[in-house]
This record gives structure tokens, C-alpha cells and sequence, in this order.
RNA sequence: GCCAAGGUAGCUUAGAGGCGAAGCGGUGGACUGCAGAUCCAUUACACGGGAGUUCAAAUCUCUCCCUUGGCUCCA
């Protein structure tokens, strides 16, 4: 299995630390807000990360971080009147019940900063005795130029990086030191070796991931705006706190999500949260959607784009309807051509594990399933598929469904759901039509049609 | 300016030296009282321009054009 790793620009043959342990930090959001449709991509492109990696057989501990307090849930927080945390606790529920529809459901620990002071607070102190990090009347900084290897992972050198700030902080050593504390009087603050104040942005990451993994793991992911200055601080805090090399064997970033072309901002107008977008369309569409790009791509977000994904997956669900009708019906347990189906299977398979093993790449694996389609209702049209051949098919779809986080099973039409009086309507309709009485039955589906109504004919 | 990702059939996306991909759409057909849905078949000069390397290039090299993102917080 290969993955591409962001640090060396290439993909690397996948080998964890330690046998078979998967240790995956991803960086999970600040939660001074509702989750948008961003934070969808990147979390349901993680998921099937964590899940394909399970499903080649790795024991994998997928950690999350949760930013619980920083300047903007403070902001937004005093702009609404309520307590930074209980806000952050509020976006916090809504980011868990967002990821619980997307099916995003493989993350073994949530971690919040907050949760976490003393730890923080330890690998700061750290930092300081060894050397890398300073204070100041105004905080805590990280010096940068303690730190060689600085901007090895965003490819940036260290010289450019210190010239032109605006207003940097004038008890700064360098313009780009970093905060790891920030001393504060004013609420929210917690008590800490250098007086009240709150821990900087970078510093809570590498404080959960050397708590829960020790100072080096496997895997380490987020959108690919971590890569700066964010990531680029981890590496700075954690190999200097440790003096392991290097913190991260592969990193991992997904691709920015597009509204219309253009980045997502609320300034612009195209701020799109998923609890919206889950009332316009079924959370295995975004789904869908969102692993027919491959996770590094830019992935452009549009109606027509979702509607499509939504007829494509139409068609996987429709075969599997044909497949369960099948399996009740009167047909041989096995036939001649059970060894050509039975073939075909296998070599789909193959071609998909086969994607998923190249960094992921959904968009081929879906391929080979779609042709796998065409064949099978091939098949099925020349009546060549037997009992067996059509379990064995459930059971590769099966496969393939619990890898992508994709329900194929056969969902319930809105009929079945429908009122009892839509049922008496419909039944009527259909004796009409026995009685070819089309006119009334016609007026019927169209009557029903104006209130939202779809009536298919079998 | 610096860094990064791109320009592939009408559209959305894969691929990355040789065997012309997937989905959506278009067209034709099957099915249907009709419509729809579904299925099958088919379609499309496909690889931004120019030069080069090679027996062979969409894939490698050079060059030019264009797009997008980052360089302050951001998944």
C-alpha cells in the first residue's frame, strides 16, 4: 500500500513504526461555529482512510483533537453573550451529531484542548529548560531559529519567513516566533508557571499526540491549510521537545472544497454548513460525492455536481434491489456460468483493492464497481446469474460499502412510507388502470405528482 | 515576489511511457396503455500551445500560455 506523503512530495510504500500498529493523529476543528461542508470533506476523506487501513488489518488508533478555546470561539462567544466554553461545548455536540450523519464514525478519541492544561503547560516548561522556547512580558514564544529543520514540511525557509511581518510583537526574539502561551488577565485564563493566561494555537496538538502516541506516530492529517504555519509548528515543538526524528512518518493532506469555483468564506456568500446541506440532499450522496475526487484534489462543490452523485448512486442501489428481487425468486442455486461470474468478481475486487492501495484513490476504485455494474445487469438480463453467484455479488458490495462508509443495501421507497391515504390512492389507481380507465388513473399520479409525489410504475 | 496544485471527451473526475477510462449528459433500442424509472448499445478529433527525448509520450524534459490556492485565522 502506498500513500502519499506531504513531507518528502511523494508516495511512499506504507510501513507503520510498529508492526501492525497504526497510531493516526488528524486535526480535528475549533468549534466556535457549526461545521461546514469543508470540514465534511476532510473528515469523511480520513474516515475511509481509518477504515480501509482496518480493513487491510492494521490495529489502528485514530485520535482527534478538539480546540475548545481560542481568540475566535472567545469572540464569538462575548459577541453572543455566553461563556467561551459552553459555546464551544454547543459547536462541539453539532460537530459530533454532523459527523454521526455523514457516517464519519471511526474515531477511537476525541481530545480537547482543555482537557489537556497540564500537559500543555508540561511540554512548554519543557521547551523552555531545553532552550527553544523564551518568555516575555507578553507570553511564551518557540524561537525559531533554534530549530533547523523549520519549514521542512511547507518547503519555506526560515530567512523569508522572519522579514516582513506587520506589527509583530515587539518582545518577540524573531517577527516569526510562535505563541505557545499567551499571558492574559482577562477571562477566560488558567494559572500557569508564567501567570494567567491561555496556551497558543500549535501547542495543544503536540501536547494530546506525545500524551496518547509518545513522541512519534504513524500517520498525521488535516487540510492541507495546516500544512502552514501550523504543522510546520508541530514538527518545531515536538522534535525540539523530544529530540525524536522525525515526530511524523507520513503526512497526509486532503484537498480545499469549492463552492462555484471559489474557496468557501462567509464573505463571499457561499458558507454552506452540512446541517444545510443535509436538508437538501441524503448524507451517502455528499458521501458519494465527496469520493468520486480523489482526496487530495480539489473538490468543486455545485448542485449539478451533487445531483449527479446522486444518480450514480442511484445505480448501484438499483442493482441491489434487482439482486434482493433475485434472491426470491425461482432460479438455480447454480448454473454453467458461475465460474465466469464468480471470475468477475474476484478480478473486481482485485481492481479495487488495488486503488485503495495507490494513496486511496476512490475515484478508480468506484470505477471498477461501475463496471462491475454493467456486467452484472448484463448478466442479469441474459438471465446467466445464479442464486449463488448473486450472494457472492452481495457480498463483494458489502465489502466495498463498509470500506467507503456507503450504505448499498436497499432503502425504503417513499411509497412504502407514505399515508395510508396516499396507499388507498394508489391502490385505486391501480385498479383503474386493470380496467384500462387511463384518464382517471393519470389524473391520480398527476394529482399526486402536484403535492410532491412521484408514482413510478413497475 | 516566494511556495503549491492544476489545464483529459458537452460536464464532473481517474490515469501517468505502449494496451484509448468511470459517472453524468447526448443518440438509438428494450420495457410501458402513456409517462417515468430501469437496463442494454452507442457516441464523442480526450489529453492547454510549441519544441525535444524515445522504436513508442496524455504520461519524461524544456519553454510558453492560462486557472486556482497558500504566504494573517482556516478542514
Amino acid at each position: 500500500m502506498k500513500i502519499y506523503n506531504t513531507m518528502t512530495r511523494k508516495k511512499e510504500e506504507f510501513k507503520p513504526l510498529n508492526e501492525n500498529r497504526v497510531k493516526m493523529f488528524v486535526c480535528g476543528p475549533t468549534v466556535y461555529d457549526k461545521s461546514h461542508i469543508g470540514h465534511g470533506r476532510t473528515y469523511i476523506s480520513f474516515d475511509v482512510i481509518a477504515r480501509y487501513l482496518k480493513y487491510k488489518g492494521y490495529s489502528l488508533f485514530y485520535l482527534q483533537n478538539i480546540t475548545d478555546i481560542d481568540d475566535k470561539i472567545i469572540k464569538r462567544a462575548n459577541e453572543l453573550g455566553i461563556e467561551p466554553l459552553k459555546l464551544a461545548k454547543e459547536n462541539e455536540e453539532l460537530y459530533f451529531n454532523d459527523m454521526e450523519l455523514l457516517s464519519v464514525t471511526n474515531v477511537n478519541f476525541y481530545a480537547r484542548a482543555m482537557e489537556h492544561l497540564n500537559e500543555i503547560i508540561n511540554q512548554i516548561q519543557t521547551l523552555i529548560t531545553k532552550g527553544f522556547a523564551y518568555e516575555t512580558p507578553t507570553g511564551v514564544y518557540f524561537d525559531e531559529f533554534c530549530f533547523e529543520d523549520f519549514g521542512k514540511l511547507s518547503n519555506r525557509n526560515i530567512e523569508e519567513l522572519n522579514v516582513s511581518r506587520v506589527n509583530p510583537d515587539p518582545t518577540k526574539r524573531n517577527p516569526g516566533d510562535f505563541a505557545l502561551w499567551k499571558k492574559r488577565e482577562e477571562e477566560p485564563a488558567w494559572d500557569s508557571p508564567w501567570g494567567k493566561g491561555r496556551p497558543g494555537w500549535h501547542i495543544e496538538d503536540t501536547a494530546i499526540s506525545e500524551t496518547y502516541f509518545g513522541g512519534q506516530f504513524d500517520i498525521h492529517g488535516g487540510g492541507l491549510d495546516l500544512i502552514f504555519p501550523h504543522h510546520e509548528a508541530e514538527i518545531a515543538q515536538m522534535e525540539s521537545a523530544t529530540d525524536k526524528k522525525p515526530m511524523v512518518k507520513y503526512w497526509m493532506h486532503t484537498g480545499f472544497l469549492n463552492v462555484g469555483g471559489e474557496k468557501m468564506s462567509k464573505s463571499l456568500g457561499n458558507f454552506i454548513t452540512i446541517e444545510k446541506l443535509l436538508k437538501e440532499y441524503d448524507p451517502q450522496v455528499f458521501r458519494f460525492f465527496v469520493l468520486s475526487t480523489h482526496y487530495r484534489s480539489p473538490i468543486d462543490f455545485s448542485d449539478e455536481a451533487l445531483q449527479q452523485s446522486e444518480k450514480s448512486l442511484k445505480r448501484i442501489h438499483k442493482l441491489m434491489e434487482t439482486i434482493e428481487e433475485h434472491l426470491e425468486m425461482d432460479i438455480k442455486q447454480q448454473n454453467e456460468n458461475d465460474n465466469k461470474y464468480i471470475k468477475l468478481i474476484e478480478n473486481t475486487g482485485k481492481e479495487f483493492f488495488k486503488a485503495m492501495d495507490n494513496d486511496f484513490n476512490t475515484p478508480t476504485a468506484l470505477s471498477a464497481l461501475f463496471n462491475f455494474i454493467r456486467d452484472v445487469n448484463k448478466g442479469i438480463n441474459h438471465g446467466e446469474i445464479s442464486k449463488n453467484v448473486f450472494k457472492e455479488i452481495k457480498l463483494l458490495f458489502n465489502e466495498f460499502g463498509y470500506v467507503l462508509g456507503l450504505t448499498f443495501s436497499i432503502k425504503s421507497s417513499k411509497i412504502d412510507s407514505a399515508d395510508e391515504i396516499v396507499n388507498i390512492l394508489v391502490d385505486i389507481r391501480e385498479k383503474l388502470r386493470k380496467k384500462k380507465d387511463y384518464e382517471l388513473a393519470d389524473e391520480i399520479r398527476g394529482r399526486l405528482k402536484d403535492i410532491g409525489i412521484n408514482l413510478e410504475d413497475k
